[in-house]
DNA sequence: AAAGGGTCCAACCGCGGTCGC
DNA sequence: GGCGACCGCGGTTGGACCCTT
């Protein structure tokens, strides 16, 4: 059995709001709030809208201080390295974006800026890259404010590398191919992501801890910032180590 | 000018987490 | 502890707009 409906689906309305509906939603919650109850927030305003819908918009269109328009590249580099961190955990990563939602973030990401890296990506050479084996699965990106990141075409997604790696095989070696039992790790800025086997299923391991023990979310804008914009810090490492790191990454 | 395809983004949907009873 | 209601999140969709032919 599903749950309930949040309200009357046929007595509310959907899609794009009407600046007089934005109006009202507006004026209410400026003068008594949302109350901490959205489902009954809309008949309260006078709205035929569903709770979620008025949240969804207050949160990302109406509120105070939402910034519109262009990512600056400082915003990008922000994304991509949390991204390459901690994932599609948009609300995260919008809480490091002042003024940004992380719809926004989100919708920004899938239509432009995961474009923009793999365009860089094809456009870098591969045969810089010599070191790595035919059957690698991973592509460096050129020199650039997003060096640190690598795209996995058969993950569809974007690895960082920085930081110490960590390599423990059954044997105890690093090897050139990973078996389903090799664990393999590169920790990067507060997290680190592993590869090793989960249940018996090969597999991206996100850890928790991270860098010297931190987590993420004990920085704020400032120090992400800060670390981002410094090319020569501890928490990522430079490209030629980068490669030689690479090489130890393959795609089981 | 019109048609078709691509892009972008606001909004919706469904699910897991949390909280209060 | 179980249950229901709500919140918040991430994934997906629909349609408006833009671009190309």
């Amino acid at each position: 059995m599903g749950r309930a409906p949040c309200c009357d689906k046929a007595n509310v309305k959907k899609g794009p709001w009407s600046p007089e509906e934005d109006s009202k939603l507006k004026d209410y919650i400026e003068k008594y709030g949302t109350g901490g109850n959205w489902i009954a927030l809309p008949q309260k305003a006078g709205l035929k809208r569903c709770g979620k819908s008025c949240r969804l918009r207050w949160l990302n269109y109406l509120r105070p201080n939402i910034k519109h328009g262009e990512f600056t590249d400082d915003e990008d580099r922000i994304i991509c390295t949390l991204f390459a961190s901690i994932g599609s955990r948009w609300s995260i990563i919008a809480a490091q974006l002042p003024g940004r939602t992380d719809n926004d973030i989100k919708n920004y990401w899938n239509t432009k800026l995961k474009k923009k890296l793999m365009a860089m990506n094809a456009q870098s050479d591969l045969l810089n890259n010599t070191n790595l084996t035919n059957n690698s699965s991973l592509i460096q990106t050129p020199e650039s404010l997003f060096s640190h990141m690598q795209y996995h075409p058969m993950r569809d997604n974007f690895l960082m590398f920085g930081g110490e790696p960590s390599c423990s095989s059954s044997d105890g070696s690093y090897g050139k191919e990973m078996k389903q039992e090799d664990h393999m790790g590169f920790q990067g800025f507060g997290a680190s992501l592993d590869y090793g086997t989960n249940n018996g299923v090969n597999q991206w391991i996100q850890k928790q801890s991270g860098y010297s023990g931190e987590c993420p979310l004990d920085y704020n804008l400032e120090d992400v910032k800060r670390l981002i914009s410094s090319n020569n810090n501890s928490f990522f490492i430079d490209e030629n180590d980068t490669q030689d790191k690479a090489m130890y990454c393959y795609y089981y």
